[in-house]
DNA sequence: AATTTGTGTTCAAAATAATGAACATAAGTT
DNA sequence: AACTTATGTTCATTATTTTGAACACAAATT
């Protein structure tokens, strides 16, 4: 019996499934959640329970968080929303917590020649850090970039000119007007083709959930 | 029973507890996930067993995807490995490393009179937490937004041309080159003044802990 | 080789999640 | 008011997860 072990209640009818346990030792609860979505999607339960597969009475239960759902039953109602079940089940938990970003989580940029040139427009820190440029680099202008850590993104857009962007194994060419998002979990480098300059945005999301 | 209803298959010892349905039917299959951290952090099931709190029958049975866990087994999975509960799940889904938008495949957005236009460059975060956007807007041209919700924040970097921005009864004007960083908690304007477009880059910062 | 130790799997029993039907309650109709 | 309809909750039963102990197997030790 699993809540049994954990908190102290040994009630055999819970009201709440996780009774007897405080915020951070419980799942997130995602009744609240789940029930503001199907009240978005004006859908009783019965509907929902039509539409997913899962009972209208579990689905009752799992909204009052009267119940510890399975992973299929929480992946099921997730499609019948239409919502990624991550998201899902993040709501409750990934709640904008201010951190502080520590000196060596900074990501090191490197700019070999002065050909390539990275304007910061903006640094933002919540569950994840966030910073975007503004970058500008003649025929030839490379930056290197080491890893941001696993889960980084890195998001280029490019207003003109033309870029080759390496990451890991792998490389695309982009040329103006066109996105393109990528992972920044290993080195990376970015090298502008020219022959006129390589003008664009980029968007940097750090992840944090380094495990030390 | 659930599977049963899904699945044609109704064996009442399941190999594999999702057996019967192909890959967009069924939960993300974590157990492979789970094994490669509980090696890469050099534990044993009875090691992760008494971490976690979880039997390290049960831990053996999901490992292989003998069983379908409840949220607050792979939850208490998830904090022993010190592993955010969403990263363990969503790794299941492949992402690809790029997404390469091509020009016509970005998101345009523009006022009704044409003269603003808005390109969605990306878009991060479980509701919309982030969203970035190019924009150009010819002369005159006007982009009128209700509020964000309480606690957003719009920033803007004009690369060429006028912008005057109005929120609430403050407004300010931006010449090429400026970045400005103001709150979206009330209906907002931005107008470009011309004589030339006014071109630049948005990011908007939404913040989502709002229920309405 | 025999024994111990370490690791993962399987088994019967207990706990509990999921189901369908019955129930409660409120809102709308006749 | 009485009746119907719509919606969510509770109940008994069934199906499944979870547990702890026993088992199987391999690697290390004596």
């Amino acid at each position: 019996m699993q809540q049994k072990k954990e908190a102290s209640s040994s009630s055999s009818f819970a009201r709440d499934a996780f009774a007897g346990q405080n915020t951070s030792d419980r799942p997130p609860l995602v009744g609240k959640e789940i029930q503001r979505l199907r009240q978005e999607h004006q859908l009783t339960l019965d509907e929902l329970a039509s539409k997913s597969g899962v009972s209208k009475s579990i689905l009752s239960q799992i909204e009052r968080d009267h119940s510890n759902p399975t992973l299929s039953t929480i992946w099921r109602i997730s499609q019948a929303l239409k919502q990624p079940l991550v998201d899902m089940l993040s709501s409750g938990e990934e709640k904008p917590r201010f951190e502080h970003l520590k000196v060596n989580q900074t990501p090191v940029v490197s700019s070999t020649d002065g050909k390539f040139v990275l304007k910061i427009l903006g640094t933002l820190g919540t569950v994840s850090t966030l910073q975007w440029y503004e970058f500008k680099a003649e025929e030839g202008g490379i930056l290197e970039s080491e890893s941001h850590g696993s889960g980084s993104l890195e998001n280029l857009t490019l207003v003109s000119g033309k870029l080759l962007v390496i990451s890991g194994n792998e490389s695309r060419e982009l040329i103006s007007g066109e996105t393109l998002r990528f992972l920044t979990d290993s080195p990376h480098r970015l090298e502008s083709l020219g022959p006129e300059p390589a003008h664009g945005f980029m968007v940097n999301l750090l992840n944090s959930n380094e495990s030390f």
